[in-house]
DNA sequence: CTACCCGTAGTACCTGGGGACTACCCCGCG
DNA sequence: CGCGGGGTAGTCCCCAGGTACTACGGGTAG
């Protein structure tokens, strides 16, 4: 905590990496170790210079930004932090960036406090987003993870059992009842069994209408989006 | 931008209302214009103040800081943008006040500048999250997100034809093949005949497989409520 | 102690769903 | 002009899935 922050920074600009470096070694705390001129370059000297924060341009020569930063944050043992500076805050960039693995999003049009401030949370592990980029990234969670299931189908859930609830969400997985049985170590016809209940009990037709219940009642939700 | 910043603040702890009327007020363009005890106050208060930001606490007696945040921007023509403080940062905070259209989230230990910088950034539309929880954010998004937006999933979509595609939605909504001929208007042995070319094409056993795919590659979405 | 629920499992039976064909019509494209 | 793909539809066949009914051990609420 109280060494100095060890900075690289890649942008295929030089103008670029020679104003960041003089506005982070103006900071005590702060040392810029090494600059790369594209995504290669970054991950060669990461290797060799084990910085704690890489500023990551995204449009980049070669091997992109985004790239860079997933084949820095791949491995298990990595502790690079990444913060990824552009001049567009195009969505994509930001939502690819962040899957990738970075650790923070700002634009080059961020102050020099902004930018020291930006480094010291990403090195103490936190995440950091330029304002507007958290507003879309909020709004973006809210409609994907929105749709609370608090409805009146939600309560009949309840009437299932332990075992069929969990039955119920083998089906919504497209299992056939011999592999349910094999799944739960039972025979097949317990599961026909329990099939039959859980159809009695919800008020519905088949094993098919049993899955599409299972996601509507969020019991079983959609892996992506 | 030039006017200055009308603050609601809403917490039940009256040092907590006085402490922060106090940081915010030495502000120049920041000004505390009321105070609300609990949620229900909250929303009476900014009905008759219109303030620009409400510092909104979630633990409050009665109506909390969530359900009030909920009820201030629900209606479309809400303008008032609500930053969440707590001393907690509990995920299910987190995310349930995000949902219910906070702009953003910050500790009760941030500084006096972080907080009145959050003000400042909420009051221009944009959204900030204290550090710790824009990783959380950030890391919740992309285990959601991630799974298979781009997968190979998706793509086989697109073998489908657009008749093919209809079937499955309709296959989804857990349709037997009779239902589905009347609805399209055309014999049973049609809808077989599109059903085994769906499974076939994507890969899948049966009719509950192409349920589950469907909703998985989100060709039809949860319907909520 | 009894009654009930849950999970288990069996037998017998019926049908909707799905596979494997073949076939026709229409339309756009080379 | 012929060819191919999409949508339609038919026949034959088989089985997974679902219904109905019975049954039994274990747990627990009354």
């Amino acid at each position: 905590m109280t060494t100095t922050i060890r900075v690289l920074i890649a942008d295929d600009q030089m103008m670029v990496r020679q104003g960041f470096t003089v506005l982070l070694n103006a900071e005590p705390d702060i040392e810029v170790v090494g600059q790369a001129v594209d995504g290669a370059d970054a991950i060669d000297q990461v290797a060799e210079l084990a910085p704690d924060v890489v500023l990551m341009d995204i449009r980049m020569p070669g091997v992109g930004g985004i790239e860079a930063t997933r084949r820095l944050t791949e491995p298990a043992g990595a502790t690079v932090k990444i913060l990824v500076l552009t001049t567009f805050d195009l969505d994509e960039y930001v939502y690819e960036a962040l899957r990738a693995g970075a650790s923070g999003f700002l634009l080059k049009d961020a102050s020099a406090d902004e930018l020291a401030h930006a480094v010291r949370v990403v090195a103490a592990g936190d995440a950091l987003l330029a304002p507007n980029i958290t507003k879309r990234l909020i709004g973006e969670f809210s409609r994907v993870s929105a749709a609370v299931p608090r409805g009146p189908l939600r309560e009949r859930v309840g009437d299932l059992t332990e075992r069929e609830t969990e039955v119920l969400t083998l089906i919504a997985q497209g299992l056939s009842n011999a592999e349910i049985a094999a799944r739960l170590v039972v025979a097949e016809q317990t599961v026909k069994t329990h099939v039959s209940r859980i159809l009695f009990k919800l008020g519905l037709r088949d094993r098919t209408q049993a899955a599409v219940f299972a996601y509507e009642t969020g019991l079983v939700r959609p892996s992506a989006f």
